[in-house]
DNA sequence: GGTTAGGCTTTG
């Protein structure tokens, strides 16, 4: 018998051979003479049974010293002590913790693990006829059998008493010693797992494929409702599983819950938290799970159990890769029925440009508008099928984390994709593909757990988006050191200059006096904004104020606004109302009929088609009805009469141009254009003009930054900024090719690749003006004047005027 | 008393 246990009363000395000496454990070395030598200790921890793939047995067990020799300066020592086969079983199955036991008959080795645990750097050997433990059981207190083992009484009880009186253990089975047909408890480490998704039956379903040190993989299926399902976030989590039923399946063993299953989930860090994650408001641990659990951790650390998808920040995402992303959802809005966008980030900054997925704002959960900043770390995904499903009980503010995640390139085509982003060919798109494979899918991640923790600290660096909100006559200006510019513009100065006159140096520039025209050759250094659509802004001639292009979301915004007044509402009586069919958006898709209003003498002119007046169309379905007539004014019933849009939609969409009215400067009411008779075309003027509006006119505005051999110097490019790209304002709202001519010339003056020394040199004309900013300060400001690029670009490097 | 599914080789 390898274990012995002593005999009452008379203490373990008494029975352990006399030839045997026993030493401190602390004079335990690898050199030690250990044939006659005993250690003993009382087990602090006593690890489950593993089968090794031989069919040995191995025990893993840690005893501590308490009474010999009295160590004032530290702990009680404590050692490894490894057992094998028989040993190993008879110990399992008689000593438990807190029993005190005398070991004899060991080899010493080097423990591997002391980095990690801090003990005794050697572990003792147990193998063979010539170990032995002798141990003295520990007596089980009476009253509190689940009370930690502290209190020894000296009135002992024997061996099988104290295993009779103990609360039942449960005993877990190695995944490699699975039958099939019985009941068992488990542990794993997660290699696998997919989202619960709904059953053919009345559960959930979920499936997950967990391994332990026998290195058998085994598939494990569970049927239950879904708040019960393993909140499992990323592989290599570790699971408890309590009496869950092997099943042959393909010739394999598998694990299906049964009856009054238990699962419990614990993250699969070393020295990660011990908080198990489970819906069960009573289960338990105790030091031996803790202890099964550092060791799946400890053992999983080294068998490479990567996830086939990682988890990567946007910051890290390349595109055409899957990956799973941990991330807080900021807004959410339907796209169709088969596939919802949600809004994300995770405070870092995708190196690719993202996707903007245009919505209508009225169906949008969460904020629709952020700071500049925080909105240009947004990413849009598209989650499909099932997903919209779940994506649906999601609420802005959770943490998610996605899994199977794919980033799109290209210009994929996006539901909810307007024309203006067609230039968006290389922006990354995030699909989260229908199904369940690959375990794809959403959780919500719980405020507490670490990763969470670390997302927060990192998004706190962000400003609030309060200040941010927009209003009805106030837009976001993003580039905040043009502002005051911006507000105020420059007046010019009508001075021409025909390139004639002598070419001065920058710094001469600096140093000249308000009210000249320079001459001057320079290279562009570099140039802002960068966003083309951020250099379009709009121009009221009357009151000189400039204002950003609103973005299509505002816009949608207002065009569902409008349509919410369905009251009854009559035409004025120049009008004749019908009814119009707007096609779908796609084909087979319904249509839907509006009303629209028509000047009686257009329609007497047989001009129907030239101008209509439509009601309660959303943006999109106006710009498809465009494509049909010549002039659109969208209107709104309001208080029971024809009404024009707020001012901050377009009042006019002519093809695919669209025309604003200013604000401060309109008053603008639905009337019929009185000049129609006799006039070939009905154009914007003449529909400002009949409606009160106030036209306001699409201009460019960048500011370049210029340097000659003397200095630098930064400049505007506004008022001629049409004349210098050849291109009308209006057109780069409107179309690509107008887009593409600036994105080229920019391009070229300012290559993304090389150096600024290599950039092309310009001749311009600047002006030099005085202009009030904000505050009313005076300050002195540049702009491009009288010049025009034209192409090809002289690269007169030997041209330097210096 | 006991169904359901049994990863996967990736649409938009």
């Amino acid at each position: 018998m390898p274990v012995r246990v002593l005999s009452e009363g008379a203490g373990p000395g008494a029975q352990v051979p006399a030839h045997l000496t026993r030493i401190p454990i602390s004079l335990i070395t690898t050199s030690t003479d250990f044939s006659n030598i005993t250690v003993k200790g009382k087990v602090v921890q006593k690890c489950p049974l593993v089968t090794l793939a031989s069919d040995n047995v191995i025990l893993k067990t840690v005893i501590q010293e308490e009474d010999f020799p009295p160590n004032s300066s530290s702990q009680n020592p404590s050692i490894n002590i490894i057992l094998f086969g028989a040993l190993a079983k008879d110990f399992n199955q008689t000593v438990n913790q807190g029993d005190v036991v005398v070991a004899s008959g060991f080899t010493v080795g080097k423990s591997p693990t002391v980095h990690k645990d801090k003990l005794h750097p050697c572990n003792l050997l147990l193998s063979g006829d010539n170990a032995c433990i002798y141990v003295t059981l520990l007596p089980p207190p009476l009253l509190h059998p689940r009370s930690p083992p502290t209190a020894k009484r000296s009135s002992a009880l024997s061996a099988e008493v104290s295993r009779a009186t103990k609360a039942p253990k449960y005993t877990y089975v190695r995944l490699g010693d699975l039958k099939p047909g019985t009941i068992v408890n488990v542990y794993g480490v997660v290699v696998f797992f997919k989202q619960p998704f709904k059953s053919r039956g009345t559960d959930f379903c979920s499936s997950l494929k967990i391994t332990d040190q026998s290195n058998q993989k085994i598939g494990c299926t569970i049927f239950c409702q879904l708040e019960d399902h393993p909140k499992i976030f990323q592989i290599g989590d570790i699971i408890r599983f309590h009496r869950v039923k092997t099943q042959s399946f393909n010739n394999s063993i598998t694990l299906v819950t049964s009856f009054g299953f238990s699962v419990l989930v614990f993250d699969g860090a070393e020295g990660g938290s011990m908080e198990p994650r489970t819906s069960s408001r009573s289960f338990h641990i105790d030091q031996e799970d803790r202890q099964t659990v550092e060791e799946l951790r400890s053992w999983a650390a080294n068998q490479a159990l990567v996830p086939s998808v990682p988890i990567i920040p946007l910051c890290a995402v390349s595109p055409k890769a899957y990956f799973d992303l941990t991330c807080q959802l900021l807004a959410k809005a339907p796209i169709d029925t088969t596939c919802t966008l949600l809004r994300v980030w995770d405070g870092t900054r995708c190196p690719h440009a993202l996707l903007n997925v245009i919505v209508e704002p009225n169906v949008t959960e969460g904020p629709t508008s952020f700071s500049q900043e925080k909105g240009s770390l947004i990413a849009n995904i598209l989650v499909y099928d099932n997903h919209t499903e779940f994506a649906r009980q999601l609420k802005p503010g959770d943490f998610l984390r996605i899994y199977n995640l794919r980033a799109i390139p290209g210009s994929s085509k996006v539901p909810g994709l307007t024309s203006s982003q067609s230039e968006e060919v290389d922006h990354l798109a995030f699909h989260l593909h229908g199904g369940t494979a690959y375990g794809r899918g959403i959780r919500v991640l719980p405020e507490n757990s670490p990763v969470v923790k670390e997302l927060k600290r990192v998004m706190k660096a962000f400003p609030e988006d309060d200040e941010y909100e927009l209003n009805d006559d106030e837009y976001e200006l993003n580039d905040e050191d043009m502002l005051d510019i911006w507000c105020t513009p420059p007046e010019f100065l009508e001075i021409s200059c025909g390139h004639d006159t002598q070419l001065v140096t920058l710094s001469e520039v600096k140093r000249s006096d308000p009210g000249r025209v320079h001459h001057v050759r320079v290279q562009l250094r570099t140039y802002e904004p960068r966003r083309l659509h951020q250099a379009l802004k709009l121009y009221c001639s009357k009151c000189t104020s400039m204002q950003d292009v609103p973005d299509d979301e505002l816009v949608s915004g207002l065009f569902s606004e409008a349509s919410k007044d369905s009251g009854p509402c009559s035409p004025p009586p120049w009008a004749l109302s019908g009814r119009v069919d707007v096609p779908g958006d796609s084909p087979g898709s319904p249509k839907r009929t509006l009303s629209v209003h028509m000047s009686t003498q257009l329609m007497s002119e047989d001009k129907s088609k030239e101008l209509i007046f439509l009601m309660g169309s959303t943006l999109e379905e106006t710009r498809r009805i465009a494509a049909g007539y010549q002039n659109i004014v969208p209107v709104m019933s309001s208080a029971g009469h024809l009404a024009l849009l707020d001012l901050s939609a377009p009042f006019l969409f002519r093809g695919r141009k669209t025309y604003y009215g200013c604000k401060r400067c309109s008053e603008a009411a639905v009337r019929e254009p009185s000049c129609a008779e006799g006039v070939e075309m009905i154009d914007e003027k003449i529909i400002a003009e009949a409606l009160g509006v106030q036209l306001l006119q699409f201009v460019l505005l960048m500011k370049l930054q210029l340097q000659d051999t003397t200095d630098t110097l930064d400049v505007f490019l506004w008022r001629d900024a049409e004349a210098f790209f050849g291109v009308l304002a209006e057109d780069v709202a409107a179309n690509q090719e107008a887009q593409n001519i600036i994105h080229q010339t920019m391009d070229s003056l300012c290559p993304a690749e090389g150096s600024t020394g290599e950039h092309p040199w310009m001749d311009l004309c600047l002006t030099v003006y005085r202009a009030e900013d904000d505050e009313g300060r005076n300050q002195t400001c540049y702009q491009i004047c009288h010049s025009t690029v034209t192409k090809p670009f002289s690269t007169q490097s030997n041209a330097n005027p210096a």
